[in-house]
RNA sequence: GUGGAUGUAGCUCAGUAGGUAGAGCGCUUGGUUGUGGCCCAAGUGGUCGUGGGUUCAAGUCCCAUCAUUCACCCCA
């Protein structure tokens, strides 16, 4: 008999470790509060066609990786792999553009990709992201840049960069393709397998090569995007730029960094862990002007990112960010008997009332015993409840940090437990 | 999908030349009658991933299989 265990690819998040999950998500909900955006949840399947109209139809996402599957009712179904797809097709649904004309949303959620595990890549995984969809203009880019990185800020992560490029317009880009396979085409035979295949296909993949004899061609050889973009695209970018500077956000200009799902144009970036292993992106984004009108909606300028929680815990794990967990209970009562129990009731549910973590000890333990596992569970006070107790109305409260005990009155319990 | 590594108690691991399993931590209970953290003691706990094979005998050798993990690929 195989013991039950989770699906590859999946993980829990144990009672142990949630707090760090938790540290991270009300970080998140006050860094973009204080950018005032609005969280928008979406369901985690979606028509299948979504995906393959938003993604790509060729994209390794959708033609490889996607949890697919086939509803009673016959229709295509897929556990989403992506959210921007997701948030895009809410926008267009509901008619956001009416309500106003700039939306700046956010997202969390768990996500679904068939992909073989490893270090910092799960099957289902989390991500957070924006998207601040309805302006054309620079300003847009560097603020969705700047939310990304103050997440990190905030958490005091400190091995992490921030790589930007524009890979301009899709006109712009073609030609700059072109130019790329020309310079290149006497090159090819040295080029690795995966990359000759990808030669006249998405050339622009030759940047993301891992093999050390491709990255030198590239290196020496390929021509810079950035030397390829119209005039209003380096506009664009320039602009992005100064007002990352102005936001004093440092930034390693990357001609190399070409974002793999097909919807981006000009603005792209990715913050990188510079401590993690082979799985090092934190965070990916850019803009899609294209992206909405291609799903059929208004026609329609964005920007946005996405970033995975599990690799960002592992981060921070690496720089040891997280504090113990603080999770301690105010009051451990411990009763003698059930008759205590019984009688301390009416006091304990009112304190609880008040917001008091009071944890009453369920397992009939001596005293000792049940001391023991107040100081395991970090008990601030002690109350241990007898018979006598519950007569006089008068108990000991032990201070367990102090290990001193002072006499009280049931009612002054909760005087002294708020300190 | 392709490669490499690994699979022994809840966790981290040891297991010597093949002879039917150990440590530390944890957990439970005690060290007098109602009081923790240190210390001490006892106890709990594993069909050695699974299935075959070789052998008088396998956790230890061989094969298969499954799982985990790292890397490729792809990406957060």
């Amino acid at each position: 008999m195989q013991k039950i265990r989770s699906i590859k690819g999946t993980h829990d998040i144990l009672p142990w470790d949630i707090h760090k999950w938790q540290k991270i998500e009300s970080v998140l909900r006050e860094v973009f509060a204080s950018y005032a955006c609005k969280e928008v949840r979406t369901p985690v399947f979606e028509s299948t066609n979504l995906f393959s109209r938003g993604v790509g139809e060729f994209s390794d996402i959708v033609s490889k990786e996607m949890y697919s599957f086939k509803d009673k009712g016959g229709d295509n179904l897929t556990l989403r792999p992506e959210l921007t797809a997701s948030v895009v097709r809410s926008y267009i649904q509901h008619n956001y553009q009416q309500e106003s004309s700039l939306h700046k949303l956010w997202y969390f959620g768990p996500l679904f990709r068939q992909e073989r595990p490893q270090a910092g890549r799960q099957r289902q995984f989390y991500q957070y992201g924006i998207e601040l969809i309805g302006s054309p203009h620079p300003e847009a880019d560097a603020e969705s840049i700047d939310v990304a990185c103050s997440v990190y800020r905030k958490l005091g992560l400190e091995n992490w960069e921030l790589h930007i490029n524009s890979i301009g317009s899709i006109e712009a880009r073609k030609i700059y393709m072109n130019v790329l396979r020309d310079t290149l085409k006497d090159r090819k035979d040295e080029l690795c397998e995966t990359c000759q295949g990808r030669f006249d296909g998405n050339i622009l993949r030759l940047f993301d090569c891992k093999n050390s004899a491709c990255q030198k061609i590239m290196k020496k050889h390929a021509p810079s995007i950035l030397d390829h973009l119209s005039n209003e695209d380096k506009e664009h970018f320039k602009q992005v730029r100064k007002l990352l500077d102005a936001a004093g956000i440092k930034y390693i200009v990357n001609p190399a960094l070409v974002r793999g799902l097909d919807y981006y144009t000009r603005t792209t970036f990715e913050i990188k862990g510079t401590a993690l292993g082979a799985q090092d992106a934190l965070c990916g984004g850019g803009r899609y002007d294209n992206l909405i009108s291609d799903l059929d909606g208004p026609e329609t300028p964005a920007v946005g990112f996405a970033a995975g929680i599990e690799r960002l815990v592992m981060a921070m794990d690496a720089e040891q960010l997280f504090d113990e967990d603080q999770n301690f209970v105010d009051l451990y009562v411990a009763p003698m008997d059930i008759a205590c129990l019984e009688g301390i009731t009416p006091k304990v549910h009112e304190l609880r009332d008040k917001g008091f973590r009071i944890h009453i000890e369920l397992l009939r333990r001596s005293v000792k015993a049940m001391m023991r596992d107040a100081n395991r569970q970090n008990a601030r006070w002690v109350a241990v409840i007898g018979e006598q107790e519950l007569q006089s109305g008068q108990l000991k409260l032990k201070n367990m940090q102090e290990n001193d005990q002072v006499d009280v009155s049931l009612n002054e319990i909760e005087k002294i437990i708020s300190k």
